[in-house]
Formats: C-alpha cells, sequence, structure tokens
DNA sequence: TTTCATGCAAAATGTTTGCACACGA
DNA sequence: TCGTGTGCAAACATTTTGCATGAAA
C-alpha cells in the first residue's frame, strides 16, 4: 500500500480568469467587473471559502457596495458550472474550493475546528471505480469527507475548545 | 481487489425502540407517544428518508395532526444523538438512515433519478485509517458519495427526465 | 442599442426556537 | 404533581428569484 498522501500539481493551459472567459463567451453571457473581481479574489490562494465569507472579503477588500450577495451567489453558480470550483456540503452550508488546476483530493474535517485536511489517494479512486463497474454505474466524481480529531486538537484537548467560524 | 461489495448483517442486543429507550432514561426523557410512532416507522424498513417526507409519511399511516413538524426535526435530531441514525448531507437538504443494526456502508448517488446505492468496501477502510495514521488524525467517521448515473438511468437515458421527488 | 447582469427587496427552503398547554413518570 | 414534550407560530439561516435599472458587446 502506498504511504503517500501528498498532492501533486496539475498543469493547465490558461489562468483561471481565462478559463472562465472562455466559459462565457460559450454561452454568450459577459465579462463583467463584478465576475472579473469575485475569481480574482476567489483564486488569490488556495483556501475553502463560502459565499458569506467570500462576500465579507470582497466588501473589506473593495468597498461595501461593490459586488452583491446574489451576484456572489450567481457567481459561484457559474464558477461550479465553468469546472472553476467544486462545491461541498458541510453541515447544511456549501464550503468553496479549487478545482481548476488543482489535482482530485480528499478531505479530513476536524470537527473541533472545523480545518479541512486535504489528501489524496489513486487506489480509492480505483476502489471508487471497481464498484462502479461492478454496478453498472457511471462515475461523475465523488465527495469523501473523514470526519474526526486533527493531530492538534487531539493534542490541545485538555484546553477549552475555541468557537471558531464555520470553516 | 475483493470484488465483493454486498453488505452483510450486524447483529444488536436490543430493538430500536429498545435502544432509544435506554438512550431516553439515562438523560432523564421521556419516552412519549410521539417518539414512539416515529421510531416504529423510522425502522419499519431500510430506506434513506428526509425529515419531510417522515412528516408525510406520519400523517398518511396516522391521521394529520399525529405529530407536528418540529417535533419530527427534533426526533431526528436525538436519533442521531442516540446511534439509531446517521445524517447525511445531500444538496442542501438532510438525509437519513438506519445507523443502529446496520453495517457501515458508502453510497451512489444518482444524479437523474436521485436513488442511493449502498455498497460496502474494507479496503476503503483500510486507505482511510491509512492516511489518517499518518496525519495524526483520529478518524470518528466518513461519508462517501460517488455521483454519477445508476445503470437503469443510464439505459433509460433518451426517455425524458421524471421529477421524482428528493431521495 | 440590444441583451445580459446587477442590485434591491422579497420569496423560497429547510430547520430551529419561544411559549403556553398537555402529558408521562 | 412536576418537569418534560408538544404544537403552534414565528424566527432563522441560507440561497434563489422578479423586476427595474445599469452596463457590456
Amino acid at each position: 500500500m502506498h504511504s503517500d498522501f501528498s498532492l501533486g500539481t496539475v498543469t493547465v493551459a490558461s489562468t483561471p480568469l481565462g478559463r472562465l472567459e472562455e466559459y462565457l463567451q460559450s454561452r454568450g453571457k459577459r465579462m463583467t467587473q463584478q465576475r472579473r473581481l469575485i475569481v480574482e479574489q476567489v483564486f488569490s490562494h488556495h483556501e475553502h471559502f463560502d459565499a458569506d465569507g467570500l462576500l465579507a472579503t470582497l466588501q473589506q477588500v473593495l468597498g461595501r457596495d461593490q459586488v452583491s450577495r446574489p451576484t456572489v451567489y450567481r457567481a459561484l453558480n457559474e464558477l461550479v458550472e465553468a469546472g472553476l470550483l467544486v462545491k461541498m456540503d458541510l453541515g447544511g452550508r456549501a464550503v468553496y474550493e479549487h478545482d481548476y488546476g488543482y489535482p482530485t483530493h480528499d478531505h479530513l474535517h476536524c470537527t473541533t475546528c472545523n480545518r479541512l485536511i486535504e489528501f489524496k489517494s489513486d487506489e480509492l479512486v480505483a476502489i471508487r471505480d471497481a464498484v462502479a463497474r461492478q454496478l453498472g454505474f457511471r462515475v461523475a466524481g465523488h465527495r469523501l469527507i473523514v470526519s474526526g480529531t486533527c493531530a492538534d486538537c487531539q493534542r490541545a484537548k485538555s484546553r477549552p475548545k475555541r468557537m471558531l467560524d464555520r470553516i
């Protein structure tokens, strides 16, 4: 059994912004100031985030009233559609992360500090595909979230739990 | 690699109702008519369900006004607490299934007909644990949902998609 | 100058809660 | 009886939508 669960890299043809332009043009949609700001913010660093957090960041980095809440939601749906982001449901709220230019992977979710730790396993995918094949199921993708307690939180478990913001 | 993804069985000490009584007593809570009706309905057959569907079934099987919506939600939370049910988030809505007396397993989710197909893989668990061990993560459980198209829907893909009720 | 996108406000969803009354132990 | 549970209605949190205005192409 392998023991390398670290993530590799993926080389992509263009930037997220370029990829979005491609997607928009193919649908007769337009590259607006808001969509540009959102993609730039989202891909400025690799991090898991939710709609609310993204909105807050945008309103903080730019002034208020640069991008509205509905626009953020609409844009996030488009980015998922365009294959730039993947959406996960973690305890009722939607959490997003980079898909484009980022290797497929899964997550360990620490239920104490809410951190998401990424890992990659080809064997997992192999098993998934073997199961699907046997049942005649055509796989589009999968979502695995292992819940538990991360090393840090185990070490700190005697200390009072901090009430961290979600994700 | 194994090729048996079928589910075995688990023998348990008492019935779901008995297990619930145990749980309630240990917390100074009471066995009420509503809680009894809910557990009996939920464990009358092994099926995935959501709060809304359960409420509808209860109101259909018994008369209306036998169990209210808030009571269903409160009871479902208790059943999860008691270890009788597990809760999953599928596209924003909570879906429940039997935990007590039912083997651990994972799911294939057909995004066309919304069906959930169960399978079991010990290898999957082994990989999960290997990853966790390497990262010092203490596993509490996991949730794997493989999305795609089931055999039936692939066969029927030329026919217009039915708008099935969720799950 | 035509469409599409945005912002606003309001609606829709799914779930939880405050409170007065009802009921189990 | 005493303290929990329930139902009702209302609150909540998150996400979506209708519509008039504003901006890409």
